[in-house]
DNA sequence: CGCGGCCATGTTGCATGCAATGGGGCTCTC
DNA sequence: GAGAGCCCCATTGCATGCAACATGGCCGCG
């Protein structure tokens, strides 16, 4: 991963500007504008567009050129789904083949983590964002155990999509209370899932990482009827699919 | 899909030259020599290699530029294993969604032609070509029929592999009449799973498309064995990986 | 007044030019 | 003779130029 180079830096940026919504669905890029905002030339930009269509962010308009990818309710569910599939695999094939003892610990200091930034009634940002860093930690090392690296590389593209990602729901949802309840529940599916992982059950591993993702699937749809979609507009189209 | 443009050209060609064998694994894929041998510039070019290395089949090299990705017999196994959880996640939801008329017709279809080619004893090469397209067939329609888009771009990102793909593995195996009891085998898998499909079975179906894909990994590890690896070496490294 | 065709313009896609970087070979020295 | 340093060159990565295409507006015509 080239972290030089005019074209990384106009990736990273371009995603960035997709993700915080300065970039809405349906917003064409076009090439000499973007060359500008980014001062650099067009032939970099060139190359992150290709890439940003091969990540799904951006679609081939028609006439040429790209288009800021929109994505529907449905899809965003959809890649939660499949996210869950993919993790749930990867956990089956942790309890599998076993739970090192290096694994046990990252898993059981993640854990910790997690009780710790739940155990004070309140969440105040710095209890989410160190909840939020502690999920991320568990979810890849449970992706990495598994030594599946097609497997890797299929989860890294589910979650490089807008609300996909497993922390993706964390800040978000609902009132204060409400938000520690369903974290504390997502968490509490954590400690079983390592359970599951050290105790060699892979079946119930499994189910427990899919459930975990059903749960998340729960909480988006919360979110978005609750119609607390803030920078949500901006990437999710609530009519049909723009493929 | 940009059917025209040098850049698509570019990319089908060198696909096609690197599953081949013409290009092998670790090469170096200098621009200015595929350039002159696709007669254009080296501005598509570097498009492609740029979507090549999306698609997993080129890495970058250090120093710049990129070389043709080595595959592990390990990651091809792995990707094929990830295809079953793919799979099965798509048979899953299709058993519980329900098997429209359509689909059930296709399905049909597809499992007649299956018998038809299997229904002498030996396969001549007619036979396998149509053993393979109503293979490709059957697994496109529940891939569809599953109604998860990014459901279906992951199984279509892990069939770019070699060898990964459901009908890779057709026309390898063995002596004529092993190959004609393998694909037998598989084909009553096939049978099994429609028939899970069509009574809701989910869990069923989705065990079914594992083990389907379990039995593809059976058969490649025994062409590896059998040393028949023709144009295989080409793109697997024997030795150890290369990321 | 409405519609069709034409032109102008903006944009893309490709080709080419140019500087920077890294590697290989040669030579000089010890 | 072996090793180290230097220079040349090939290759990449980026910038820019140019032609083709599609789009939108304007004018002329019905």
């Amino acid at each position: 991963m080239p972290l030089t180079g005019q074209a990384a830096r106009a990736l990273i940026e371009l995603r960035a500007r997709i993700f915080t919504g300065r970039l809405r669905a349906g917003d064409r890029l076009a090439e000499i504008p973007l060359a500008e905002a980014l001062g650099m030339s067009r032939t970099p930009i060139r190359l992150a567009l290709s890439a940003l269509q091969s990540e799904g962010l951006a679609v081939p308009a028609p006439g040429g050129g790209f288009a800021v990818r929109a994505f529907t309710v449905r899809e965003v569910d959809d890649a939660v789904a499949l996210r869950g599939q993919l993790e749930g695999m990867a956990a089956r094939l942790v309890a599998e083949h076993g739970v090192s003892r290096g694994l046990s610990r990252r898993l059981h200091e993640a854990l910790d983590q997690g009780d710790a930034a739940l155990a004070r009634g309140v969440l105040d940002e710095e209890a989410l964002d160190a909840y939020g860093a502690m999920n991320t930690a568990l979810h890849a090392a449970i992706a990495e155990a598994a030594g599946n690296a097609p497997l890797s590389r299929a989860i890294a593209a589910v979650e490089a999509l807008p609300f996909a990602s497993a922390s993706a729901l964390v800040p978000s949802p609902g009132s204060a209370p409400q938000r520690h309840r369903l974290l504390t529940f997502a968490h509490q599916q954590h400690h079983l899932l390592v359970e599951a992982l050290e105790a060699g059950q892979g079946t119930r591993a499994e189910a427990l990482a899919r459930e975990h993702a059903d749960n998340a699937r729960r909480n988006l749809r919360l979110i978005l009827d609750s119609g607390e979609a803030e920078g949500l507009a901006a990437l999710i189209t609530f009519s049909d699919a723009v493929a």
